[in-house]
DNA sequence: TCAGTTTTGTAACAATTGTTACATGTTGGC
DNA sequence: GCCAACATGTAACAATTGTTACAAAACTGA
């Protein structure tokens, strides 16, 4: 278990040897679960800290009519809804659902507490993955605030233009891909491309995009 | 200093006395700024944990034309982007500008482990507000995922209905207030409305509301 | 009660995006 | 070189929402 437990970030950087130290004196236990368990229902309390140590879970949610959304699926070894543990509201987002033969490893909160006071790493590691999701959804939510797809695309590609320090950029997904990562329509994407390229704000020839324009493309953003 | 920070959420709980205790061996520092003064700048790494002493500091984005867009208000006793310590990401996602005469508290990242590992009420808070976060951010997104204005009202008053344990419920604030709340325009709202309730599903007087279908309420949250 | 403010209802029109469908272009294996 | 699968460009039309404007209703303080 030590060495599963080495390869989860939560434990980056602490070695097997290290690892059996922290859980000196710690209450704990796994379970297992068949596929199509339930191993946490949405709106139960979270009380532990679950790991999944092998097989493969599922984050679903559903609505009313029976129609199953599938929201993410987390593989070994990875920690199940760790911002839920902590925090105003403790209770699951979704349903977590075992997809094959699992093994968690469960952790009362308390106990947790009790490891991170023994060890800093582990300390910082839940810190970074806890402030690592809310640093995403911030991002995700400040994309969404754009309220038109030629104002996300601007965004996008002027966050491109900076990481390679250029006004030469090349989109690293189909056209279908990122209509999918803005939650709008292809051919509306495409649409909103060709309007910037016909105002002489960006020359886009396929994934090849030049700013041309950059105060223009500021202002599309609003 | 340690009556000021028992107030503030990080120290809940936590007495005037056993704060001393906590920053007992621990370096830190004050610094005061002045009105429009910048404590920190956007993109800069974040290598402290500053907690607002005295006075009011407001986090603001500014868009290349200079115009300048207010996010949130930060009043004393409040850390400032507790979230943005750890993480993938260790930078300010937005200025934060002095609004008044101000006293900040600056505690290096490494120190705040510390203590941290010190004290486990100090650890169960900061988790506590970061987690809260996450999970803030987490509803916001989930609300922002709903596309049409008809199905975030639906989703807005099945969780007041819920909360209430009614099919009656009245809404909390004005039809403007609430469009705000919804990123939508106020006559957009008032129109989903009155169609939902020329529908049939629900019966809309004023800030009152009957729910009168509730499978087609579902429905329209699709 | 009354005037002024806020809230709500509503309508015409513009702007944006989704839907559907089809044409064209590109690429990798054979 | 050729075909199949995929990516992209484009167009007509529908649906949704924003914009602007105005009127009616409800509330508030003197």
């Amino acid at each position: 278990m030590n060495e599963l437990l080495s390869n989860c970030t939560l434990f980056k950087g602490i070695s097997p040897r290290e690892v059996l130290n922290i859980f000196d004196g710690i209450f704990y236990q796994t379970k297992f679960y068949e596929p199509r368990d339930i191993i946490a229902y949405q709106d139960d309390n979270v009380e532990h800290l679950m790991i999944v140590l092998k097989g493969i879970t599922r984050g679903e949610m559903i609505d009313l009519n029976g129609k199953i959304v599938i929201i993410e699926e987390i593989e070994s070894p990875r920690p199940l809804a760790p911002a839920f543990i902590f925090g105003q509201n403790n209770t699951y987002p979704v349903n977590i659902v075992s997809q094959t033969k699992t093994e968690i490893l469960k952790i009362p909160k308390s106990e947790l507490v009790k490891m991170m006071q023994k060890n800093d790493k582990l300390l910082v590691n839940f810190m970074n993955n806890i402030s690592g999701r809310a640093q995403f959804l911030s991002q995700k939510l400040k994309f969404l605030s754009f309220h038109s797809i030629k104002g996300k695309f601007a965004f996008y590609i002027l966050n491109l233009a900076k990481n390679s320090n250029s006004n030469y950029v090349t989109l690293p997904f189909s056209q279908s891909k990122l209509a999918e990562l803005f939650g709008v329509t292809r051919p509306s994407l495409s649409r909103a491309i060709r309007e910037l390229h016909n105002d002489n704000i960006i020359r886009a020839e396929a994934k090849n995009i030049q700013i041309i324009n950059t105060y223009e493309l500021y202002e599309v953003m609003r």
